[in-house]
DNA sequence: TTGTGTTTTATTGCCTCC
DNA sequence: GGAGGCAATAAAACACAA
């Protein structure tokens, strides 16, 4: 947009009107490096028999931004008549196409003071500043410009910082959770395996106390026998009601041991004596039973003829596995 | 002193607004 | 259509370790 392009080299604006521009060597950050391959001058006089303005190379001195060194016409515009004792190997350098300045110290500190009340400008404000520092009003523009990149920059980088910080704490309290989902599950587990054993410790019983009744009573399944087995070797462990209630409100893993039989029939036989629970769903809203009447397969009689093959999906009324952690899942 | 990475100043091209 | 803002980029100035 060569419209836009600035020629510093002309004259105009503020500094144009001077006839001469103090450089100073103070630099932003700067050090006096040796390894600075340009000379050092602690001031430059620009003879005004330079009818050009210097543009961006232009830097006006100003000794106190609070203005107890400045003149009458501006904080950081120095004027000059002298015309002399200008080493024409400086004014070479100064003149030197293309070399960038950096605004002096006390420019920037100006500058960001400025940009602290206001980022951007107005073009009355600009030209103004400009006249304040010696600068032409499209430094002002560029040096708002930058800031307000620089700016921007941090504020991303400030916004990143405070993301992954919430990030860090919620994947913390994901992992806390996960571990604790891990920890009842176990417990499920083992809850169940009491429960189940303590149910073939009540059949046993019961078996043994119909047999004694009939005689002849035929023998049960290989499954039956194998459960008969198993629960031949468990103690007699009274049943607590934490574990009831616990195994009420848990669920099953498809990973603990099972008898899939039938006798469990017991569990939910109200007029039987052996009835261990029954479901109460008192405490579940109107959609959480609704849920559980879709989910949750009601177990048949012992009368129901197919009784003795239950869905694989259905174990206890409560949901298998899969299904069973579903609501834990996050 | 030199090589290299960072910061600052300035340009360019595109976009929006009036 | 011109003015001004922004993103991307160039390049000078600067910092610093080896």
């Amino acid at each position: 947009m060569a419209g836009r392009t600035l020629v510093y080299g002309q004259a105009g604006g503020a500094a144009s009107n001077m006839n001469s521009f103090l450089l100073q060597n103070q630099r932003v950050g700067g050090s006096s490096s040796s390894s600075s391959s340009q000379p050092h001058h602690d001031s430059l006089f620009i003879s005004s028999s330079s009818s050009s303005f210097l543009g961006p190379r232009s830097m006006v001195s100003f000794k106190d931004v609070n203005g107890r060194n400045g003149s009458n016409k501006s904080l950081f515009y120095h004027s000059f008549d002298q015309d002399d004792n200008v080493d024409e190997e400086l004014e070479e350098y100064i003149r030197q196409p293309d070399k960038k300045r950096r605004l002096t110290a006390d420019q920037v500190l100006f500058l960001e003071k400025t940009f602290e009340e206001e980022n951007k400008l107005e073009p009355e404000r600009k030209v103004e500043l400009a006249k304040e520092l010696g600068l032409q009003p499209r430094q002002i523009a560029i040096w708002f410009q930058n800031r307000r990149a620089r700016w921007k920059t941090k504020q991303l980088e400030k916004d990143y910082e405070s993301l992954q910080a919430s990030y860090d704490s919620l994947k913390a309290d994901y992992d806390n959770l996960l571990k604790e989902k891990e920890k009842l599950k176990a417990e499920v587990v083992l809850t169940t395996d009491k429960l189940l054993l303590k149910e073939k410790e009540n059949e046993n019983s019961k078996l043994s106390h119909s047999s004694s009744l009939s005689v002849a009573a035929p023998k049960g399944s290989t499954a039956d026998s194998a459960c008969e087995d198993e629960a031949s070797k468990v103690s007699a462990v009274p049943l607590k009601q934490e574990d009831l209630s616990s195994a009420k409100s848990d669920v099953f893993d498809s990973d603990s041991p099972r008898c899939t039989d039938g006798v469990h029939s017991s569990l939910l036989e109200p007029g039987d004596s052996s009835y261990v629970f029954e479901q109460d769903h008192s405490d579940l809203s109107q959609d959480e039973e609704d849920d559980m009447s879709k989910n949750l397969c009601i177990f048949p009689k012992m009368e129901d003829a197919n009784y003795h093959d239950p869905p694989s999906s259905c174990y206890y009324g409560f949901p298998v596995e899969d299904q069973a952690f579903g609501f834990w899942s996050y």
